[in-house]
RNA sequence: GCCCUCAUCGUCUAGCGGCCCAGGACGCCGCCCUUUCAAGGCGGUAGCACGGGUUCGAAUCCCGUUGGGGGCACCA
């Protein structure tokens, strides 16, 4: 039976590509659970579904379908209905691969596109007899673009990019990791290699800066799912190296956030510290010293600068051939070559390419020796084994200089993805200066990390049908990283908390009143409550709890909606109060005070007649009736049902309260 | 300025070249329910950036334009 799951993935790391990406060719890797064209059955309604404009699944609206559906994965629809929507969604998505392979360049397209027709005005791309004049049939458009920029060039830009495409070349040594792989984790590449063991291993790689990022919540999300279906391994490191943005505790910052959002500790390798290798870094400069590729260069930034004119022209290679030695000062720089294109494998983005000649020579090493950013991150990659390098895309620029690195070292660069940015209302990156991103922020405002982390994957994503509150499960089993939209995703605060109260009103109660503890007893890092500890009373809240469960959209909106209840007295809205006392108000809190005292039972039913007979006398209805006695007990004109609270809070403080209030009146 | 990249409702997305005068979700608006507010139910608003080309047929394929984003350190 032909395996699902084709491509490189499961391969020897180090190899993981051919020079084509097999894998969109054919289907994506499908869903556990079931196979395509089982069931002719199947396909026919799905058919007639489709024709009929029916959702697959419908939508899910009430709590109980989506309990359902956060506890098995499927709503009230039914597995016929699952089974629906995982065909109907392996057919979309085979089709999107394909048409996305179409998008790529490099000669898989379709080859017959002609891309202009005689007659059309200059400027316009070349037919297929143009390119086979040109000699370029099949090739690239990027390439055709550069050739275009540099006329004359085209023919040698193509021979250099297949000369120097990466995954030509043969690798530099027999040992995958390369020679570097000495560093902590020897022990464990080298029994994993004994074993046959090499599988898919991927990392995140955050610095400790004290606050953890959503986005880098999102990154950390997606590798660890990709990991996960691949059967592979899912490394975390520290990058520690900038002494600066280095402190244990936002190391354990790093940690709890992670294990939040449900990347439990142990369930992953390491942490590792950027900081524990620092002796491959520096053996790693010194080889590619010694063997030509870098050379000693002693101009600041301001001798490149004059010499070039410009603070965005690269540096021009002055030291080049120089011979500068090591010494006091000097930077490392890494000769890049003249010609020939880098074509980065991307599973998101197809294949970017660069032009080798517009890559300045870079710092590898500082004046004092130590490695940059640049070349530690590659040397800690290539010596921990890493094969999937999955990041935000803000580092794809960076990518073919640290590919070239791979190049230069000897090892076969990882396959990239390159995930599309968060970006704010204004479309910009998320900044933690002017932009809400701490994960810790979220937490303590009440969001759940299920709706969180829901939401996270569906920035750039969505599940199959017609839905997008999902159970974790049904996202590690649907989600595929080749099919994360490429541009970039507004972080969309109003949506997080519609999901986060969906996730909310799902809880049972019992698990609602546990995660309300943190915002009425303030513990942890969670502000204090207006109430004193003693006042807090578990079973009054225990009592009103299903009430408000249905009202609150983040956790840390239950303190308003029950603080009437442990306050010795209201805190009064004068808004409010200014709002809803008006004439007559005073009466008819007499008369509701003397019909509340006259009651036998004080239960919610009896409070809500008896006040209801109160309010008729006077021709009110009863939603104008109760209001002057909701602002005289909870102090606001909104909250959680009033018979029900008055019931809770009893008839001495009710009675208090209202008196109290008809003195202010008069 | 240079390099890379992206493009379906305001937002996140669905989308086999014909099932699409484009589906869902959030938001917004209206109605119903209702002791306030929610929740829930029903309905509505709103989009294929533009120009060419290919095709009997284009949201979908090709080229271009425009617009957006990211990056251009001896930071990570």
């Amino acid at each position: 039976m032909d395996h699902p799951v084709p491509g490189p993935v499961g391969q020897r790391p180090g190899h993981p590509l051919p020079a084509v990406l097999p894998h969109r060719r054919g289907a994506p890797p499908r869903p556990r659970g079931w196979s395509a064209g089982a069931d002719p059955a199947l396909h026919a309604r799905h058919d007639a579904d489709r024709r009929g404009r029916r959702p697959a699944v419908r939508p899910l609206r009430a709590t109980q379908d989506l309990r359902d559906h956060l506890r098995t994965g499927h709503g009230g629809g039914g597995a016929a209905a699952r089974g629906r929507a995982g065909l109907a969604d392996g057919h979309r998505r085979r089709a999107a691969a394909r048409r996305r392979l179409r998008r790529l360049p490099l000669g898989r397209r379709r080859a017959d596109h002609p891309g202009a027709s005689p007659g059309d005005r200059p400027g316009q791309g070349p037919r297929r007899d143009q390119h086979r004049q040109l000699g370029t049939a099949g090739a690239r458009p990027r390439a055709l673009r550069a050739a275009r920029r540099a006329p004359g060039r085209l023919s040698d830009a193509l021979r250099g990019h297949r000369r120097d495409h990466p995954h030509r070349q043969r690798p530099g040594r027999q040992d995958p990791f390369g020679s570097l792989s000495r560093g902590p984790w020897r022990n464990a590449l080298d029994r994993r290699r004994r074993l046959g063991d090499v599988t898919v291993r991927v990392r995140f790689a955050p610095s400790p800066t004290g606050m953890f990022h959503v986005g880098g919540a999102r990154s950390a999300l997606q590798n660890w799912i990709y990991a996960k279906q691949q059967g592979g391994v899912f490394v975390l490191r520290i990058e520690d190296t900038d002494a600066a943005r280095n402190k244990p505790e936002w190391t354990e910052g790093i940690l709890s956030a992670l294990d939040w959002i449900g990347i439990s500790r142990g369930s992953y390798e390491g942490p590792y510290f950027q900081s524990e290798n620092a002796g491959e870094h520096r053996a790693a400069a010194a080889r590619l010293y010694e063997s030509g590729r870098a050379y000693y260069c002693d101009c600041t930034r301001e001798d490149v600068q004059a010499r070039t004119g410009s603070q965005y022209q690269g540096y021009d290679g002055y030291h080049r051939d120089l011979g500068l030695g090591p010494g006091e000062g000097r930077a490392l720089r890494f000769r890049t070559p003249d010609e020939g294109l880098t074509v980065v494998v991307d599973l998101i983005r197809g294949e970017p390419t660069f032009e080798n000649k517009l890559i300045e020579d870079f710092v590898i090493a500082r004046g004092d020796g130590s490695p940059v950013f640049l070349l530690a991150n590659v040397v800690d990659d290539m010596t921990m084994g890493i094969t999937h390098v999955i990041r935000a895309e803000e580092h794809l620029p960076n990518t073919p200089k640290q590919q070239l690195l791979w190049d230069a070292l000897g090892v076969k660069p990882p396959v990239w993805a390159h995930v599309p940015v968060v970006v704010n209302e204004k479309r910009q990156k998320l900044s933690k200066r002017r932009d809400k991103v701490a994960l810790e922020a979220y937490r303590e405002e009440g969001y759940l990390s299920g709706a969180m982390r829901n939401y996270l994957m569906l920035l750039g994503w969505a599940p199959s049908g017609d839905r997008e509150i999902v159970p974790w499960s049904v996202i590690e089993e649907e989600f595929r990283l080749e099919e994360v939209n490429p541009s970039p995703a507004f972080f969309d605060e109003k949506k997080l908390r519609a999901f986060n109260g969906e996730y909310i009103r799902a809880l049972p109660v019992p698990e609602f009143i546990d995660a309300c503890q943190p915002w009425l007893t303030g513990t942890g890092t969670i502000a204090p409550p207006p109430w004193q500890p003693e006042e807090y009373d578990a079973d009054a809240f225990a009592a009103v709890a299903p009430l408000a469960q249905t009202r609150i959209a983040v956790l840390s909106e239950i303190v308003p909606n029950v603080d009437f209840l442990f306050l010795a007295s209201p805190l009064i809205d004068e808004a409010a109060w200014t709002k809803t006392m008006k004439d007559g108000s005073a009466e008819l809190l007499d008369e509701a005070v003397a019909a509340f005292e006259a009651l036998e039972s004080w239960d919610a039913e009896s409070l809500k007649s008896t006040l209801e007979a109160v309010g008729t006398a006077r021709g009110l209805k009863l939603g104008k009736t109760q209001a002057p006695v909701r602002v005289a007990v909870t102090g606001r004109t909104v909250g959680l049902p009033l018979f029900e609270s008055l019931e809770v809070l009893g008839r001495e403080r009710t009675l208090t309260r209202m008196r109290a209030a008809r003195l202010r009146l008069v």
